[in-house]
Formats: structure tokens, sequence, C-alpha cells
DNA sequence: ATATACTCTATTTATCCGATAGAGTAATAG
DNA sequence: CTATTACTCTATCGGATAAATAGAGTATAT
């Protein structure tokens, strides 16, 4: 399951997408259209600029702003941004590997092939579609 | 992610059914072999009798049993009894529903069909391989 | 100058996870 | 019938993570 703070986050850039054209968004905008804690979202909107994922500008006229054109962002890259891995354990993580420690050979482990095969699947998903797709939906 | 407990879990079940013909399977074999600590192990099969997943039987010779034949038991019915939810939000979850507090109608939130169609594409997936599937990779 | 709006650190509260302890109960062999 | 084997159950604990909040600080436009 997503955290609340990766829902959060996912809404404020649909959010964030939609009005693109009228210049920076606030937060406190976002907040309370989408029914977001404000001080919750500070602290997501500040992540997703350290990935570079978001820009802002501040005093008057200031907020937040997308660095790239929508169609140009995967979900498969805001989910790992946000949450983490998208594989269901860490030995078939290819961006957050790490190896179980209680498996003496992980290719001969019939868990780790499922998953990877799991992971495969949703990832083809999650790179089908971008931002602009749920703009649209 | 699944949790260290549904791993453990998965991998037991995998191990009972590949020894499926020499009858009951102790806990203390699959601790060992697969490096799971025995009181976790305990209340993981203890809770995969109560979903009606395993057996057990007490005394000499006893041990816990599948309940079902291995191509009966597919993985999403393992992972929802282990781990719960497969959907990425409880929204979109089809066994654990729940509505988003902050969300004014999910018709018209378009994260919410987008996780839809991704809980449907890995639920295809997870609803066509079977515990027998794994005791062969 | 001053109001606006983002930035940062710290803290609180709650919840869940992983692991363990230890006493109890049931079944089988001989 | 009794000793042994093996599952059952309740309770608990430390640690980690999540969610939300507080409050002081800093940069910028006009």
């Amino acid at each position: 399951m997503l955290s609340k703070k990766t829902k959060y986050g996912l809404k404020a850039l649909i959010f964030i997408a939609r009005q693109e054209d009228n210049g920076p968004v606030l937060i406190q905008d976002i907040s309370e259209k989408e029914n977001i804690p404000k001080k919750c979202l500070e602290a997501i909107l500040l992540d997703l600029k350290k990935f570079g994922i978001l820009g802002s500008k501040k005093g008057k006229g200031g907020g937040y702003y997308l660095l790239k054109n929508p169609k140009d962002i995967t979900m498969a890259t805001l989910i790992r941004v946000l949450d983490g891995p998208i594989a269901m354990l860490p030995c078939v993580s290819l961006n957050y590997y790490e190896r179980c420690a209680d498996c003496p050979d992980e290719h001969f482990c019939s868990l780790n092939h499922f998953l990877a095969e799991v992971r495969d699947n949703t990832l083809k998903l999650l790179q089908e579609r971008t931002l602009h797709d749920l703009t649209l939906l």
C-alpha cells in the first residue's frame, strides 16, 4: 500500500499539472482544494523539489511549478520518489536492491523469480503512464 | 513492499507444498531449512490455519499440511491472507475497501481510476499463478 | 519596507513490525 | 498409561516508521 504522503504527493502533482498555465501554484491552494494538511504538504513538495520534479518561487506571485513536461514524467518515477521501491521485496528491486539474509542463493529462490515477474508486469504499466495521462482521467 | 511475515509465510508454504507426499511437515524443519525464526513461524502458520489454508496434526508424526491442492491456491489469495490488500490505496481495494477522507467523490478522482487500473493489472497475474507453479520455478 | 510565501528543524503521537518468553494442551507410541 | 513429541495461545518488548503539528527563519516582489 502507498503511504498517505505518497497519495498527497500524487494528488498535489496532478493539481499542479492541471494549473500549469496560470503560473506557480500556492501550497495554500492545493491544501484547501485537495484537503491535504498544509504542513504535511510542505514537507512533500520540498521532497519533490529535492528530486528535481518541482521548482519553487518565493515571495508574492510565488509557489510551486513543474520542471518538466507532464508527458515526460512517468508514474513509475513518481511512485519511486514518493514511496520507494515498486518491487514487493528488496531482493527483486531494481533501484533499491538488498539481498535477503535468510536466502542462501536467490538464483534458486522461486519466490524471487515469481516476484521479479510481478515487478516487470507492474513496471510496464507504470512506465507507460505519465503525469499528463493522469490529468486527463 | 511485503512484510517479512509474508515472505516467511510464502517460503514456508512453498516448502510444505514440495514435501506434501511425506506427510505433515514440522515447524522445526521449515525453520531450519528456510532460516526463519521458529517462534515467528508459529504465529504465521497459525494464521494460515485460521484462514483455512493449512491444517495441523499434533503429537508424534504431526506437523502442518495443505488443505487444498496447490494448483487450487492462487498467489492472490495467499498475498491477501498474509499481507492484506493488493491494491495500492484502500479506496481501490476490492477486499479491504475504505473511502478516502479527503476525497469528495472518488468517481471524479483520477488517482483512483489510475490505481484501479494498476490493481487489475497486478491481480490478473496473481490470479493466474498458483502455489503449484511456485514449487516448480 | 513590508507582506507574501517558501524553508527548515524539531517534536508529538500513534501504529505496526519482528521477535521472544513461557506456560499449556493434544496426540501418539510402546 | 505415561513419556515424549509437537502444536497452541497469550503476553510482551524494543525499534522503526508514519502522520500531523509547531514555530521560528529566510528570500523575494512590488
